[in-house]
Formats: structure tokens, C-alpha cells, sequence
DNA sequence: CTTAATAGTCAAGAAATCTTGACTTAGCAG
DNA sequence: CTGCTAAGTCAAGATTTCTTGACTATTAAG
């Protein structure tokens, strides 16, 4: 394993490893608790060893045999989940960033009712303009959602 | 589409959209500016026309054309964008974390040093602790990170 | 000793993916 | 009107991926 190798995955070898629907469902289940071959075979209602031994192959790199001898996710195999986590909240993104809005304006407005113009509201204020500064450049910068209707 | 597909990716659809390191390079190379058909053919080193055709086809959707007729990245093609990040920057996690204690750890020494017992050093022992067991939360709950040696 | 279950392996064929390269259509420059 | 570039399309063959199903080796119960 070459230095770069080390501290980053080959993103096309965890998508090629991730890209049909029975190693999604691998993944997740394993991801839950570890399985043997059987017990996997049987939970994800495969009929085929052939098949159940040709995905696990392509999914050598993710998944590794624990001490009772059933397979688990290692860290690649947990990167790969959180891929797909990422993939499977898009859209929810949107009406999160928008319900943490809400949640701003309604908190300032109540500590003003409350507290009035007091060194209390301002903390307050100061506080949860910086988390949404925070929570704006992660959804629109980095996550690049758009608010936008399709 | 049905009202789940709105809001949510079937996530084998998009990695075997993005299964292949010439379309994680259409991808990568789309998300900075959109580009026409050959200005992205030279762009991206592809002397084949027909490959870039084949390629482009199969990530249909998580591309869309411009006013310019050049082609952009849609909502779609930055979700899976950002599951691209989530598989490079694996391995970088760890010693985020790590800086973090560091920083945490560091950051109350000294507060403690310069106000000794004050309700200055008590906020910040509070903030910081509580930033802390978010981001542990963050990084060994959500992203399942584990600090064992490899 | 027989039966059944676990945990696979492997070869062969079917099906899908990918590459190559020739071809098309349209616009613009000289 | 000739040549050049952009923006593709498409068929054919090469290569991979995936499925099927038969087979093996080991353990444990009855």
C-alpha cells in the first residue's frame, strides 16, 4: 500500500465494490450485526452460494471475518455506508436547512419576548447566527444543495 | 416518480453511475465549470468520442445541459459529488478528532491558567465540552471511526 | 454410519459493459 | 464551395460481470 493509498480510499474501487443492489444490501445488513455465511445468505434471501460468494469477493476490501468466523464491515466497509447514507438523504437536506431557519427565528424572537434587550438575548443571538453561518456554508458551499424547486 | 424516489436516491442507480474512474473524472471535472462536449473531451483527455457519448449517456441523471448547451452537475451529480468526498477524505477523520481533542485539551489549560476558577473558564469548559461530545458523537457514532491501529 | 447443516469453490454460459472507429449534421471561416 | 470544428450517434467486437448449479470439506446430531 503505497503513502496516499494509506489515508484515502480509490473512490471508483469502493463505488465498483458498492454498485449493485445485493451489496447495498450486504453492507447494510451487515452493518447492523455481524453474520456467517449462512445466516447472510438466509437474511438477505439469496438462494444461490455462487452468488452470495461472487459478491462477497468483490466486497473483499470492505468486509472482514471476525473471531466467531462471521463476516463485519471495517472501516473502509463503514466509509462506503456513510457514501450511501449521503446519497440516500439527499432531499432532506433542503427541508433540514429549513426547519433549523425556523427554529432560529422563532428562538430569537422568544428570548426577545422574554429577556428584552439584554446581554442574555445578545449571547443567544450571537450563538445561533454563527450556527446557522455554520449550517449555510455546509448545506450550500460544501453540500451544494440548492433551494431551487425542481 | 413515485413520492419515495422524490426525495431520496436509489444509491446502487448512483454508484453504478459513478463506478468508473473516467465518469468520476466527467464528475469531479463538471462540479468546478460546465463545459461543452469537446471543451470536456480535451479537458479530461479522451480521445474517443464514442466513449465519452457511452459515458456521459450512462450519468444521464446527474447531468443536465445549460443555457450555453454545455453540461452542469444537478442536484443529483453534487449528492454523489459529495459521497466521492466522503470515500477520499476516509482515513483523514481519525486524526481530525485527535486535533480536536488536542485543541480541546490545550484551549482549557490555558483558559484555566489566565482566569483560573472564574464563570469565564466554567462557559468555556461548557462550550468546548459540549462541542467535543458532539463531534465524538459525529465521529465515532455517525461516521463509525475507530481509533484501532490498522 | 447416515443425515443435515455450514461454509464455501469453481466452471460455463448469459448478460451487461466498455472501446473503437467510422459516420452524421450543423455552423462558421476563408 | 471547401475545409475545419463542434457535438454527437451507432454498430460491432472485446472484455467483464453476474448467475446458475453442481461439487467439496468439515462438523455435529441421531
Amino acid at each position: 500500500m503505497t503513502e496516499k493509498e494509506e489515508f484515502s480510499l480509490n473512490s471508483d474501487e469502493v463505488f465498483d465494490a458498492v454498485s449493485h443492489p445485493l451489496r447495498i444490501k450486504i453492507l447494510k445488513r451487515l452493518a447492523k450485526s455481524p453474520l456467517g455465511f449462512s445466516e447472510l445468505k438466509r437474511a438477505i434471501n439469496v438462494e444461490s452460494s455462487g452468488a452470495l460468494d461472487f459478491h462477497l469477493k468483490k466486497m473483499q476490501s470492505l468486509i472482514e471475518s471476525n473471531s466467531d468466523g462471521r463476516y463485519v464491515l471495517n472501516d473502509k466497509g463503514s466509509a462506503a455506508l456513510e457514501a450511501i447514507h449521503v446519497i440516500e438523504q439527499y432531499g432532506w437536506q433542503k427541508r433540514s436547512f429549513l426547519l433549523n431557519l425556523l427554529v432560529y427565528v422563532l428562538l430569537n424572537i422568544w428570548v426577545l419576548a422574554i429577556f428584552s434587550f439584554s446581554s442574555y438575548s445578545l449571547v443567544v443571538f450571537v450563538l445561533s447566527t454563527l450556527w446557522l453561518g455554520f449550517y449555510s456554508y455546509w448545506t450550500f458551499i460544501r453540500r451544494r444543495v440548492s433551494l431551487r424547486q425542481k
